[in-house]
DNA sequence: CGAGTGACGACATTGTGTGTCGTCACATTA
DNA sequence: TAATGTGACGACACACAATGTCGTCACTCG
């Protein structure tokens, strides 16, 4: 019953009209988390926090997340896009060079030259086995939407599958690797070294007899 | 401060002395769990009411298990033996058939021959956005630990990690399809199956020109 | 000017997960 | 046989996550 009638809190800068409250909402929410897991970890923080720095209420913070992981995921849909470039190249393009192609065109439209920013939100990933859970999923997600273009372009769903598999690998192996790295190789050649790795790693054995059974 | 001094519920069967409580507490748990999963859901059911049907309450719950979706995945320290197969294996042999004989041998002696009731457990898990997170992650937890028996075996660290990865991919595509096929094809084979169609989807194109420029 | 919409605050509630303590069967050792 | 762990569990309390519901207000659009 006990309404406070909030006026945006105090209005340093404004143009033009004022609204009732401050617009960007999930951005300030956002960044108010970043903050505080940097600050004090992931776990050790609560939405109540975030939602109070961020001059909002938990109930609010709950509207524009689904849950306590989301806010470091939620400006993820350009992930999506690798499929997209995927399912818009030419027909008769060779699946892995399409790959590779779409993967190293995304990571130097999104990634390459912000290594520092990448690092810094990974370290807080790494740290919490939920958010571990989460980055997992979303790199799921994209392998999904991978697979779904390939087999759009006709490709069988075993190798479709495996395609969109080992491209979200490639991405994960690579990414790691780049953020590990403390000379300035550029993350696409990281991927061409990962897929020339698993190609030859792979392509060394034409599959002779059904492998040495190794059977305990 | 009101203690039952519960003795255990009716001892319908039981050899030798009795406990003050029924043996098999993280079973009986486990099989709560599954029949309420299948019968109401896995969002639907709660821990107390797993706890009650096992006879146990919420607080017993949470010692054997980490938290509820954990009740799923409880028994699979098995998969760990798949790195051990390879981390055992002749320091000499070939990494690609390495992984698909680790592979078919942990199948053939887990998996081959009861489909149905792995299916019903992926049946669950398919159904809930958080028990996918979570079997992602076990998933995640097999694919380090092959990576690190590769590297153990003097595999450089982007090689392991590619294929740690795609052998986890291998395993996940195989397995689905293997669950979604009515025919009695053998889940090995898909596995040879789906390794071979990667191959040849990679090694088809030795890598030419830097792949056409695909940027928007 | 009046109805609709959308974003938010306020409040209540359920469920998850944890800390803490007491109880008792069993094993160990004196 | 008695004293002393130890381990598994129940009982209780509690913080926090997440959701439902309602009221308030600014902003539209007719």
């Amino acid at each position: 019953m006990v309404c406070h009638h909030f006026m945006p809190r105090d209005a340093v800068t404004y143009h033009g009209r004022m609204s009732r409250w401050q617009p960007d909402a999930r951005e300030r929410l956002e960044r108010a988390a970043l903050e505080l897991f940097a600050e004090q970890g992931f776990a050790a923080t609560t939405v109540p926090q975030i939602a109070g720095r961020a001059g909002l209420t938990t109930r609010t913070f709950f509207r524009h997340f689904a849950d306590k992981r989301e806010v470091l995921f939620g400006s993820d849909e350009m992930f999506l896009q690798a499929a997209v470039l995927i399912a818009e190249a030419p027909p008769d393009a060779d699946p892995a060079a399409l790959i590779t192609g779409a993967l190293t065109a995304f990571a130097a439209t999104h990634l390459e030259g912000r290594r520092a920013e990448i690092r810094r939100r990974q370290e807080i990933i790494r740290s919490d086995e939920g958010l571990r859970e989460r980055n997992l999923r979303k790199r799921d997600a994209v392998s999904d939407a991978v697979r779904d273009a390939l087999t759009r372009r006709g490709l069988p769903a075993v190798t479709a599958g495996m395609l969109a598999g080992t491209s979200a690998t490639l991405f994960s192996v690579a990414l790691q690797e780049w953020l590990d790295s403390d000379d300035d190789r550029t993350l696409a050649g990281i991927m061409l070294d990962g897929m020339q790795a698993l190609r030859t790693a792979l392509g060394s054995v034409p599959a002779p007899a059904p492998a040495a059974t190794q059977r305990p």
